[in-house]
DNA sequence: TCAATAGTTCACTAGTATTGAACTATTGAA
DNA sequence: TTCAATAGTTCAATACTAGTGAACTATTGA
């Protein structure tokens, strides 16, 4: 009987390094322009940047964005709610988020 | 008799998934800051992020940042000249490089 | 109660990072 | 010329990380 616990770092912790380990992977950067395209929060399947990415992988992705700071997840229900943390980003690296996903690729 | 030749991928091939996961090493970002305040080139060992790391560890830094297209490498006697690509990187992703080298960290 | 759905965790394999040791190439001095 | 010093690279070994199928957990709805 474990609920499922999410690790968030504290927008303190954000690193320059996490953040760009995290977007440096073009799964990953899709994600992310999935959800700061959305104005509310997407599932993880809902955010999936190709439909034949295996579930684990998956996670996977979603596991690195939250633990470098990117994203915020909770439960709600049978899904994941997943939002860009937008405010903590710019907060800590001002312009970066929006500059990195400007650009086309 | 092999002469050691360097990769450097052309400007159009420089990727921004390559260029962050470059960046997303804080030595190596410590080796870029120290290429950004030259305004001419460094040998490795000039531009090293700290005095105790291998010399093997060093090297493989930087052929991920040639690799990546953000340094370019030439021979000069028994040195390495590295410079940055400033042009080419700021070509391909407009402000990313002073953006992300303008961080305290 | 039971099946369907949404993710996570585990175990395995494959690729990547760090490092000491050995190697290559250039320079400068005896 | 010969030899040592210098600057990096390459190799081999170990350790860590990513991708995936299979098994698992938790929630919902019939």
């Amino acid at each position: 009987m474990f609920m499922v616990q999410f690790v968030h770092p504290p927008r303190s912790e954000i690193s320059l390094a996490g953040v760009l380990g995290a977007l440096a992977d073009p799964m990953r950067l899709r994600i992310v322009k999935s959800l700061a395209a959305q104005s509310d929060c997407m599932s993880c399947t809902e955010a999936a940047p190709c439909p034949d990415m295996a579930k684990s992988t998956l996670s996977n992705h979603f596991r690195i964005l939250r633990e470098a700071g990117l994203i915020r997840t909770s439960k709600q229900g049978v899904q994941h709610r997943n939002v860009l943390r937008e405010e903590d980003i710019n907060a800590r690296f001002p312009k970066l988020l929006k500059m990195i996903l400007s650009y086309p690729e």
